[in-house]
DNA sequence: TTTCATGTTCAGCA
DNA sequence: GTGCTGAACATGAA
């Protein structure tokens, strides 16, 4: 589920259900997404506290806790924040859950490559990930400086969460195909305007999925994204999508679009 | 049964 | 330091 603008929505459900309500209880069911803190110093922190504020950097999020510190929540590839009431059943896969008086706050990750820790100051969390700038807030100057001077694949540069945060497998394909770039091409054989193009679309396509809370079915017809599948068309020319490994993952891409960029 | 999956990290090599 | 590849993590879905 989870890149930016996934995690956003997760912000905004955990602002919406869950803040400015004590925890009773921490339960760890799963310690394999506990990371950068032990369970004694985590229970410490968060037994007795409530969630005052939520932030986000890229797809990682902080949770401020009202005895000090910040949780760190990332949702790897499967995770999920789910609030529950005491009537509702809990959902499988609960690997962390924190309990309020009434209801909780479960972080749900089937694959359990997701992480829960632990830090001082979310800037500090940041500085020692050295994570770039949130996709959101990046400037066009920043943008191009970054990825102007980034070798490989274009793909796999966006996909680095060093160089800016937020972006994965499926979005880094929808800013390309808008675009009409190559997800192989050399970051540095790029032009001015296909930088610009970029950093536009890399917004406008956040933006858009924020908007339609990240249901790809409501996503506009011209999207890549909504019919990402091996053998589909594209939704601009009709033809049949390819697909490359690039910097590990498998990149979606209209090659007939590609070849007619000049045209457009 | 086998392969792939919205992510990150690490080892090994260039 | 940068970049690439492959593996590992752990499990569900096709």
């Amino acid at each position: 589920m989870p890149e930016l603008p996934e995690v956003e929505a997760f912000k905004r459900y955990i602002e919406r259900t869950s803040l400015e309500r004590p925890v009773a209880r921490m339960e760890i069911r799963n310690g394999v997404v506990i990371r950068g803190a032990d369970r004694p110093s985590l229970i410490e922190a968060v037994e007795g506290s409530e969630v005052l504020s939520v932030r986000r950097r890229g797809k990682q999020l902080f949770l401020e806790l009202s005895r000090g510190g910040w949780l760190t929540w990332h949702f790897g590839m499967t995770g999920r924040p789910v609030a529950l009431e005491r009537w509702d059943e809990e959902p499988r896969f609960v690997r962390v859950k924190f309990v309020f008086e009434h209801g909780s706050l479960a972080f749900v990750d089937p694959r359990m490559l997701g992480r829960i820790g632990l830090t001082a100051r979310p800037e500090r969390f940041i500085e020692e990930r050295r994570l770039g700038p949130d996709a959101l807030d990046i400037t066009l100057e920043e943008f191009t400086t970054t990825f102007g001077a980034s070798k490989g694949a274009i793909k796999a540069a966006l996909m680095d969460q060093h160089k800016v945060a937020g972006i994965g497998n499926l979005y880094s394909d929808e800013i390309l195909f808008q675009c009409r770039i190559d997800p192989r091409a050399d970051a540095r054989s790029l032009s001015e305007e296909d930088m610009r193009c970029m950093h536009q679309a890399m917004r406008r396509v956040l933006n858009m999925a924020i908007s339609v809370g990240t249901d790809f079915e409501r996503l506009p017809r011209s999207y890549l994204l909504r019919g990402r599948a091996v053998g589909s068309s594209c939704p601009r020319c009709g033809s049949l999508v390819s697909t490359a490994t690039v910097g590990g993952r498998t990149a979606f891409f209209c090659p007939f679009c590609l070849d007619r960029k000049s045209f457009f």
